[in-house]
DNA sequence: CTTGCCAGTTAGATCGATCTAATGTCTGAT
DNA sequence: ATCAGACATTAGATCGATCTAACTGGCAAG
């Protein structure tokens, strides 16, 4: 059992006040040498361990952020996970985790969780449903935030993710090279602003080269999404020769399903991906996608909301950062002639 | 920002005493019913958030627990991850989380970092590294916590966790019936628990059949393991038939260096996994595996640590929960003859 | 000799909850 | 009429830090 060792039992050990104490643990400079060093050797003896929650309640902070992410079984979400780990452990920071899955009330449960233990900030991948009027009373309340991946319409701050347009333009513009004229598209059954973006870039990029917007799939960007996307494909009149998936994990579910039904991968349909997690090199075919640095985008998501929580007043960033092209198996050399 | 609203603020706006409104706050059977309605609403009307920082300082517990993990980047641990979440969720409690990557420093600074926090508890996945005197110091130092997936050697207290040596039995004997004579073992290069455990269940497999123990190949249980294990492997002068692979991520990074080396998996090279993560129904060959369902080990994990944190005179549990055989492509349908 | 200042240290108030022990109020039994 | 006991509520102490403002002793300037 701990014997609840305060700052009184180290300032008695040390012949010191409780004062004293307090500003050494804080290394502060109006301590002399000597004194600290005394008291650092009291700290030791006697075994005291930090109370952060009685310091909470007069100092400001309480070195705590929240992470909340809608899913972290999708690899690209735990690389990122892993990232923001990394990086607030390395400021003195430590992470309250929390899964929404989607479902805007286990988030709206978290956050006032959050809210309770006073954390300092707040990294979030919003669920699909949050409102602007949502993300609006989070910043009347005070709460520093950083949205990572997807941007609420109408809210405003600090965000960090991919360039999903310009990404998925370069990834249709090599499908358009190669030689496809019709394109699917599966996944963003969601509405959040990363499918937006990314169904965006693919029709804009058509449009650029006068073709026809993409036959889209209303399916989640899940592993099962992606088998659906695939009997559905294959159920269409006039099949399109290019499948491109809202995120690999997508694209894994819908070359599984394609496999079954027969069809090559990257012959007979060229399949891609969003995202490039590791997977995406060891499938059979490598899956062609955009790589988009997750664990970068959980750093700088870290960066941006540590900056923010040392000064408020800041002007929001929003930090798109470039996606590079990976062109692997799963989209062939050329779309196969009739 | 906050206008920092506190009990007295409620109190004043109820026209009853703090007490009353704390003992509110927890539904406690002691207030009338009329009057917890009155307190209700003023603690809406005067927008109350509270504030479980100082509710710490008398009260017991912090309806925190914290979940460190060596790795979130494989599919499994993020599995497992997802599964604590949603517990922990139900519970009204939330995870600080940590990611180790397999480093006891890290681990030794996060779990400081906890007990700073005042954690009612925490998930273990031990760095491989880990002490049995390591665990006898938080033992001392009362710390309620549950182990998952490693138990250190010399430790005490509850566990959860696969059937490994079991487990591999049945994936051995499986191999054996199909005619593998030749067996490599890939993996556990960090001797925890899980690894010892696993290599065992294959060399007790391979004893009962007269068979000798498996070729060892020391890598890592990572992607990069698997193919150094896959180059090990074709540069050994009489090849096994049968590749085993400490677990799923392993496994998928031995098949692309063996399929870069030309050979068939399935055919040439048998190759099992363990784990069963999602990805090893979606690579080709399919992956033959051990289904662990790490979700539900989270979730068991979870149950025994709030068990534990409510009744600490509890008398240890150790869970080992029943690893199923999924047979897939990767070993085909018997040793090729030669 | 007094004053002012500085560096180093500290007593005591404070943060916002919960806990303890006590208070007042209302029954119903003696 | 008095008392025991249950019920509902509360005043004030308390948790363990930090903050504020004040206090020391020593030294230089006036």
């Amino acid at each position: 059992m701990s014997d609840r060792i305060t700052l009184k039992h180290v300032a008695a050990h040390a012949g010191v006040s409780r004062a004293t104490v307090s500003l050494v643990l804080r290394d502060s400079p109006l301590i002399a040498a000597p004194t600290k060093a005394r008291v650092r050797q009291s700290l030791a003896a006697v075994g005291y361990l930090y109370n952060r929650g009685a310091a909470t309640m007069r100092a400001t902070g309480t070195q705590t952020v929240g992470l909340l992410v809608n899913q972290i079984d999708n690899p690209f979400f735990a690389e990122l996970t892993a990232g923001v780990s990394a990086a607030l452990d390395s400021a003195g920071y430590i992470a309250f985790l929390s899964v929404t899955e989607d479902v805007v009330e286990r988030q709206a449960r978290a956050i006032l969780r959050l809210r309770e233990h006073r954390v300092d900030g707040v990294i979030l991948c919003p669920a699909a449903a949050t409102t602007g009027q949502d993300m609006a009373h989070l910043a009347e309340a005070g709460m520093k935030l950083v949205q990572v991946m997807r941007f609420v319409e109408g809210s405003a701050g600090d965000y960090a993710g991919p360039q999903n347009t310009h990404g998925l333009g370069l990834l249709t513009e090599h499908l358009i090279r190669l030689g496809h004229r019709h394109f699917a598209y599966a996944g963003g059954m969601a509405l959040h602003s990363a499918n937006r973006e990314r169904i965006g870039g693919v029709t804009d990029a058509l449009r650029r080269h006068g073709l026809a917007g993409p036959h889209f799939l209303p399916v989640e960007n899940t592993r099962l999404g992606g088998m659906q996307a695939a009997a559905q494909l294959c159920a269409l009149p006039q099949r399109p020769t290019a499948l491109m998936c809202g995120n690999d994990v997508t694209a894994f579910g819908a070359m599984v399903g394609l496999q079954q039904r027969g069809l090559v991968v990257g012959r007979d349909v060229a399949v891609t991906g969003v995202g490039d997690v590791p997977e995406a090199a060891a499938c059979q075919p490598g899956l062609t996608t955009l790589a988009a640095s997750p664990r970068r985008i959980g750093q700088e998501a870290t960066r941006l909301l540590l900056r923010r929580i040392a000064d408020p007043a800041l002007p929001a960033e929003r930090l798109a950062l470039p996606m590079r092209l990976v062109v692997r198996g799963s989209c062939g050399s050329g779309v196969a002639q009739p």
